[in-house]
DNA sequence: TCTGGGGTCCTAGGACCC
DNA sequence: TCTGGGGTCCTAGGACCC
């Protein structure tokens, strides 16, 4: 199968709008202004090459390429471009695809050629839509994404059982998708390092560290193995939710009602578009500077606005610590699944 | 440097029941 | 008087992804 990736998304689709932007340094983030708490949502090459990369505080990014364009974020603009290249990749012959964010899917497709395929792939994206993008070639869901960044930029690469040792073997875990900072510092305690002593691991003293699921499902991604389809069942979100960070911190009780029911005005809108009774909420509470508290609390199954909003209140009375400067508030509907959608799905981690 | 916003899934431990 | 073992539900927290 393939993963298809688009090459610094949000920042061409900028320049798309703005072609004076092109060939410069472009930074995205928050409402585009650098004096605000916020974080780069995407930097165009020109900005990386100042050290400028996602999930920087946009007042940083700001100091280290200060002659950057920076722009806010406009999401519904890049869900419409997205939406293109998405019917783009539908319309490839024989393709089965399963979406993975704003900027990357899997399709699935049965060819004696995937190179070519992959080429051809990319010419009609770039035809169409005026993006480019990198095509990832793989046996297994793991190996065509990580081939991706090999790939990178408007290239493409293939990894199978063939050569996943010989190209990935020697890397750090981190690498590997679905590895971050405190699974492969958790690893290092076990003496893996490389993704081929992940590889090779025990299975027992993997189960010991990360439990009887997660254990086996780490050994298998260092082989590159897991899921080998595409699966494009329609999504089903399991929940909404919501979160602000305020530009100054919140005091004030009566503030922090406010904030609330605006939070959860915003989140019940999505809930109702959805038709779904609502039976969880999740608070999010971040006492500054940076201590962060979730409260959860089971609810009996409601579509009723009011009742529900009741419901946010007095988990926010029972929970928030009085006194404590806020400076974040986030809340999380958890839905109903309709039956038929119980069995079977594939999340965005690609191979549970 | 000072840390967004929207998602998903896993684990541990306690309560409760049989 | 002290105590098994299995199951489910719930809450809190951890981790990852884009």
């Amino acid at each position: 199968m393939l993963h298809v990736d688009l090459d610094q998304f949000i920042a061409a689709v900028e320049v798309l709008r703005r072609p004076e932007l092109a060939g410069k340094p472009v930074i995205v983030g928050g409402r585009g202004d650098p004096s605000e708490r916020a974080v780069v949502s995407t930097a165009s090459y020109e900005a990386r090459e100042f050290g400028v990369g996602s999930g920087m505080p946009l007042r940083l990014a700001a100091r280290k390429a200060p002659d950057a364009v920076i722009l806010p974020v406009d999401a519904e603009h890049y869900l419409a471009a997205s939406e293109a290249v998405m019917a783009t990749l539908r319309q490839q012959p024989g393709a089965t695809v399963q979406v993975l964010g704003w900027d990357e899917a899997f399709v699935g497709v049965e060819t004696d050629d995937p190179e070519a395929y992959a080429r051809r792939l990319q010419q009609d994206v770039l035809e169409r839509t005026r993006l480019h993008c990198t095509v990832g070639i793989g046996d297994t869901l793991v190996r065509a994404k990580v081939a991706t960044g090999f790939g990178k930029p408007r290239g493409v690469f293939r990894l199978t059982a063939e050569n996943w040792l010989e190209v990935m073997g020697d890397r750090p875990t981190i690498d590997l998708w679905g590895v971050g900072s405190r699974i492969s510092a958790r690893l290092a305690k076990l003496g893996i390092t490389t993704v081929a002593e992940l590889a090779a691991a025990r299975p027992a003293p993997m189960i010991e560290e990360f439990g009887p699921r997660m254990g086996p499902w780490y050994a298998l991604l260092g082989r590159g193995e897991g899921a080998r389809e595409v699966d494009d069942t329609p999504w089903v979100a399991r929940g909404h939710s919501r979160e602000t960070t305020y530009q100054q911190d919140l005091a004030d009780p009566a503030e922090v009602e406010a904030a609330l029911r605006e939070l959860a005005a915003r989140v019940l809108d999505d809930v109702a578009a959805e038709g779904r009774p609502v039976i969880g909420l999740t608070l999010k509470v971040r006492y500054a500077p940076f201590i962060t508290k979730t409260y959860q609390r089971r609810v009996p199954s409601s579509s009723d606005r009011d009742d529900v909003l009741g419901r946010v209140l007095q988990l926010a009375a029972d929970r928030i610590e009085p006194g404590r400067p806020i400076r974040l508030l986030g809340l999380r509907a958890e839905m109903a699944m309709p039956e038929d959608a119980r069995a079977g799905h594939t999340p965005t981690r690609g191979g549970w």
